[in-house]
RNA sequence: GGGCCGCUAGCUCAAUUGGCAGAGCAGGGGCCUUUUAAGCCCUUGGUUACAGGUUCGAGUCCUGUGCGGCUCACCA
């Protein structure tokens, strides 16, 4: 253990002082009548009788964090906080006992875990307190928790001296949990997030798979991938980047609906959006196509609005988004004819959009195809300024190697993103259930037939027998579940919404 | 990976042109039987992220390193 400050050394001879009299600074046993909500409920209902609040014989044994002390001779009130509230603690030396407050007041600490027993009772100012006659130590704190003040004003909770270092915050999530209350509630808003996602799948009689997360050959995305490797089979094995092409291979096995909600790994660059590890929805739909899916994910992302914050009006960054169904659908080369003024279906070939992205003071990179030109233009003049949800659609093949060509335009695919906040939240296709045209798509990317030699993408050829054996047409769709809940909860940051986002090691 | 900005006590922050490193909270010693950012008196606490350099003198200026924030690039 590192060196302890001045204050943990303080609080060490406590912790010695304790054991010394026998009382064990982290006992196994615990006593609990009540959380400190249900006491409070509890106390309401024997007082809404006429009972006389200042002197009720309601007993309770509640266990917290100890958060604040005010102590005055013979008389000392305290708060103690546990997941559902927080309670005022009145420790009186004649309920007490002259010692025990004595040694209340030098051996413990704000963030200890304590437990106190007493009864019920209305102070002169009206707050529910707990008149403790006993007191125990569950688990003594030795490092002082950040010195965030905090109290009540007319409502609502005013915070003085926040624990707000980003950096800080993260490395030390626990500490941030623990003086935070803004913080656990993001992270119980995500909890309700992913269970009305399940829910409303659930409901559409999605069933619930689990896929690989190790793959020999990853795919179903364009990100970088992770590598591992499995020492006894000598097996090099990558982190998944998408559920894709496992989740397609179990509507060929005769689920007509499933979905998986879980983990994919890019290895990639980290951004105010992007973390290395993220979650992810995917649910593929048999006899559906990219129109069916619009409208059930408009329906999907509008029900977890209500249900999580109770209105399918947010508030994100101080902008008003209204997640009420239909949502606009545009088209991707309309968009970028709006607000690039450039209307790249005049111009079929690379070489002429790149160079008319030149003439409008674009930079395109050298040797892009045409679909990744229409791509970075999107990004660069329409993607942040997407604010109300948006169906973007029909994007160009050739960056769209899993989806369905539009029966009109063989160089434009079945394909819709959703952007909103300015934030890109979701890719669905009708899928491509062809598998002499995928195994074509799959060598157009460069994936070779043998890997043998090094580097190449390999061919997944797995994913094309499966194929050949009949996929049904399907829908399939991608959501980043950590955008969601950034939507939701109004954070701008998705570290703010993971519980431990990456970053990189310090010394 | 590039650019810009930041890093001062456990936490939140000051420190004039380069001139004695400070405050509030937390901590320690006291007083106090209805407080709630309790109050009052006294008080401890610093390798100013790290390593160099310039200077009589560096938190402040210069160089490098680390970490972070923002941003650009990358990212079907």
């Amino acid at each position: 253990m590192r060196t302890l400050t001045e204050i943990e050394q303080y609080r060490l001879t406590k912790l010695e002082r304790m054991r010394d009299r026998g009382e064990s600074p982290y006992p196994h046993r615990v006593q609990r009548t009540h959380s400190i909500a249900s006491a409070v409920q509890a106390f309401d209902e024997a007082v809404s009788d006429g009972t006389d609040p200042h002197e009720t014989d309601l007993k309770a044994i509640l266990c917290g964090r100890l958060r604040s002390v005010r102590t005055m001779g013979k008389l000392a009130f305290a708060h103690i906080e546990d997941e559902g509230g927080r309670i005022q603690l009145l420790l009186r030396a004649d309920v007490l006992g002259v010692d025990r407050l004595k040694q209340f007041e030098d051996d413990f600490d704000l963030g200890d875990i304590i437990q106190a027993e007493g009864t019920l009772l209305r102070t002169r100012t009206g707050e529910t307190t707990l008149n403790t006659s006993a007191l125990r130590m569950l688990a003594k704190s030795i490092s002082p928790l950040p010195a965030a003040k905090e109290v009540d004003e007319e409502g609502e909770r005013k915070t003085y001296s926040a624990f707000d270092n980003a950096e800080a915050r993260y490395r030390e999530r626990y500490a941030d949990l623990a003086v935070n209350e803004r913080v656990r509630e993001i992270f119980r808003a995500r909890a309700r997030i992913l269970r009305a996602l399940r829910m409303f799948l659930d409901n559409h009689d999605f069933l619930e798979v689990e896929t690989p997360v190790l793959q020999p050959i990853y795919g179903g995305a364009a990100a970088k991938p992770f590598s591992t490797h499995h020492n006894q089979l000598h097996q090099d094995l990558f982190l998944r980047i998408s559920f894709e092409l496992y989740l397609k291979r179990l509507l060929v096995g005769g689920f007509e609906k499933v979905y998986e909600i879980g983990r994919d790994f890019r290895n990639e660059g980290v951004s105010l959006t992007h973390n290395p590890e993220f979650t992810q929805l995917e649910f593929y739909w048999a006899y559906a196509d990219y129109h069916d899916v619009m409208c059930l994910t408009e329906q999907m992302v509008a029900y977890v609005a209500e249900q999580v914050t109770g209105s399918t009006m947010v508030t994100y960054q101080g902008q008003q988004l209204d997640f009420n169904p239909p949502w606009e659908r545009c088209s991707l080369s309309d968009l970028v004819a709006e607000y690039s003024s450039i209307d790249y279906r005049k111009f079929p070939t690379a070489e002429g959009l790149a160079m008319v992205m030149r003439e409008k003071g674009h930079d395109p990179s050298m040797g892009s195809t045409r679909g990744k030109l229409i791509e970075s233009l999107f990004s660069a003049c329409v993607e942040s300024r997407l604010m109300q949800p948006t169906f973007v659609v029909d994007y160009p093949r050739d960056i769209s190697p899993l989806a369905k060509t539009t029966e009109k335009d063989p160089e434009t695919v079945e394909r819709f993103e959703v952007f909103m906040g300015g934030l890109e939240l979701c890719n669905a296709f009708t899928e491509l259930n062809d598998p002499f045209d995928q195994e074509e798509r799959f060598a157009q990317m460069g994936r070779e037939y043998s890997n043998e030699s090094g580097d190449g993408h390999p061919m997944d050829l797995d994913y094309l027998r499966a194929m050949r054996y009949g996929m049904p047409p399907n829908g399939g769709f991608g959501m980043g579940v950590d955008r969601l809940v950034m939507l939701l909860t109004d954070q701008r940051s998705i570290r703010e919404v993971i519980l431990f986002p990456h970053l990189r090691a310090k010394q």
